[in-house]
DNA sequence: AAACCTTACGAAAACGTTTGCGTGTGGAAA
DNA sequence: TTTCCACACGCAAACGTTTTCGTAAGGTTT
């Protein structure tokens, strides 16, 4: 459905340059520059003038124009596998504060987890659209291990921070959380509960975090002494389809937790428990991984561990501007920043009291 | 909790420029940069040397002074309210899309809700960044009818296409959905299954989308003959803290059906409910606005009106790239594009049997 | 009157491109 | 031998800044 509406025709206010308010003072374009910026070299009748009109006129220097002289763009390029999701929001959210505290512009672009489309933009904005990158890998590039463009871009002297889907042989800035570690506290606390048959929806191997918070899950039931067992795990392979997965795995198994890597896994568990008859947490405790909207809105709401996004990019954005701004020192070395998780305890691990 | 690792010289491979290429090869500047091009006027010979050797090194045109030269930027600006919201989420992947296919770049900045972020984002991004925009407007913005900084961008020249939370006043393309009529079928789908008492959790009214909404709402009411009930209206101020508010007007309230303006109002609503001891669907029906992730994986899943956002992010973006690339004809005239609500029947709507 | 110093400004280069036009070289035609 | 024309390339301007350096005008010292 479309309406069109005539035009009364607009006058253009075209952007004023030097250039012009030179010529429209009769003065060259140096000094016009120099009035602005308050320069002792010219006189105070002439600054003041400049200024005036340079005011009406709303005059913007070019910031095109002045990344090409300075060479740098004040300007940080952020890549994600995914725009629409909670958690590279959050973080997003967090880049941009200390971004705009610090003067500097972000660009996010995301690679909806193609190898290609990540390369694309990250050659784009290398190529003078940005000063230095926050990046988290697409699912392709960790399977394809190809990381050619992030290596070229460093070489080129754009600093880089990875941030959550890292890479670790490269050799740079990092921000993560230990999901190793997260995931064994959130194994803990079922065990801590009284649960002792304890299953776990995770990812396939390739996606680091996943095969990481798998590793946690397992150490967490060794130090209690609980055999490994591979029927309580269920990679699952299509997240977009993955309630038919979970529902054939939880199918008649007898289990008291489930520990879910991410918040649809979670969800989508206590969904399934709840139409083959269990109720949760009563008869099945359920933990997620990640504090978003659905962990806090679900009924159940979901015990879950939070891995703080916005610090995560406040971190990520700091560590990426020192780079930027540092001294030959600060250029030389690289940190890994690891984020502290937390316990969010609520509704879906309600303590059994017996 | 920091690593530090030692770093081991990294041998930088500075950008090449033409210049560079033209020193090493011992021609001018114009010749690379017409054997790049495979221009006529260089012979075969030299292209070939220049090309080879072009790749070799990894050249790139550096996009800041190529955007500097043709006096555009093949960038768009995107001014979201917020982030971290699914909705605007999805706008955006819908930009992405049609923006990639035709060569643009995205440049994502949030207002915050904050008027002044929302200026600050603009002029910043006006001044070189950026050729175009697609703006929804901070909240802060709506209430202060200052637009000052969208007249003047439009006036320079750059295109704007507003989308979502709208200003009718502005003469530029929009892109929206018929939020009274969206709002309206949802009642109306309320009413079909035979309720009766049906509120509404809405926003304040300065809140454009919020006010259609409640417009819709009363309009389907009209068309039944049920007289308007100060009662069953519910104008929600501070939407960090609804669950409140929802208590103390769902507390003892008569009713068969709630129709909220967004996800959060409805599965509040739904929690509110619960723990009153009624039951959604049985009891009141349920009907949200916007599909998102609460929506679908929510139990019961939502029924709600689809927005479409991604809809909404290809028409913006196909709007704004006729106008930054049309000629005359196409840019002396302003669109609105009304882009069709659907129905998604889910389980909190079941339809009672009786 | 010559030498000097301020003051106030302009010229030009630089950032990295693209492109219209000018030009030197060589060979072919006259 | 002269004239002409392709051919292959370089020059320079332009985009909008900033900044270094040069310099004219005028006044102050000797």
């Amino acid at each position: 459905m479309e309406k069109v509406n005539a035009n009364n025709k607009k006058q253009m206010k075209q952007k004023v340059t030097l250039k012009q308010i030179a010529k429209e003072l009769d003065v060259s374009i140096s000094t016009v520059s120099k009035a602005l910026k308050d320069s002792v070299e010219i006189s105070l009748d002439t600054r003041q003038k400049v200024k005036a009109f340079a005011k009406l006129y709303n005059y913007k220097p070019n910031n095109i124009a002045l990344s090409l002289k300075n060479r740098k763009t004040k300007t940080i390029g952020v890549i994600i596998p995914e725009i629409v999701h909670h958690f590279f929001t959050t973080v997003i959210g967090g880049v941009e504060k200390v971004a705009n505290e610090k003067g500097y512009n972000v660009i996010i672009c995301s690679s909806n987890n193609s190898f290609d489309k990540e390369v694309i933009n990250m050659e784009m904005l290398a190529s003078g659209s940005a000063d230095g990158f926050i990046l988290s890998v697409a699912k392709e590039t960790q399977l394809k291990k190809d990381y050619h463009h992030i290596e070229e871009t460093m070489s080129q002297g754009m600093p880089v921070v990875l941030f959550d889907r890292i890479i670790d042989e490269l050799v740079c800035d990092k921000v993560i959380i230990d999901d190793a570690k997260g995931a064994q506290s959130a194994t803990n606390h079922l065990l801590s509960i009284g649960c002792k048959k304890i299953a776990i929806l995770t990812t396939v191997d390739y996606i680091s975090v996943g095969k990481l918070r798998t590793n946690g899950y397992l150490r967490a039931l060794r130090a209690y002494d609980i055999p490994e067992n591979e029927e309580y795990i269920l990679k699952i392979e299509d997240i977009d389809n993955c309630e038919a997965e979970i529902e054939s795995f939880l199918k008649g198994k007898d289990i008291d937790a489930v520990f879910a890597v991410n918040e649809l896994f979670a969800v989508t568990a206590i969904r399934v428990l709840h139409e083959q008859g269990k109720r949760v947490p009563d008869d099945v405790a359920i933990i997620g991984f990640t504090d978003g909207i659905l962990s806090k809105h679900f009924i159940p709401s979901l015990t879950t561990i939070s891995q703080h996004g916005e610090d995560m990019g406040i971190r990520a954005a700091k560590l990426l501007i020192d780079k930027l701004e540092g001294d030959e020192s600060v250029t030389e070395e690289y940190r890994t920043v690891i984020i502290d998780t937390s316990l969010v305890q609520r509704k879906s691990t309600k303590k059994t009291k017996d």
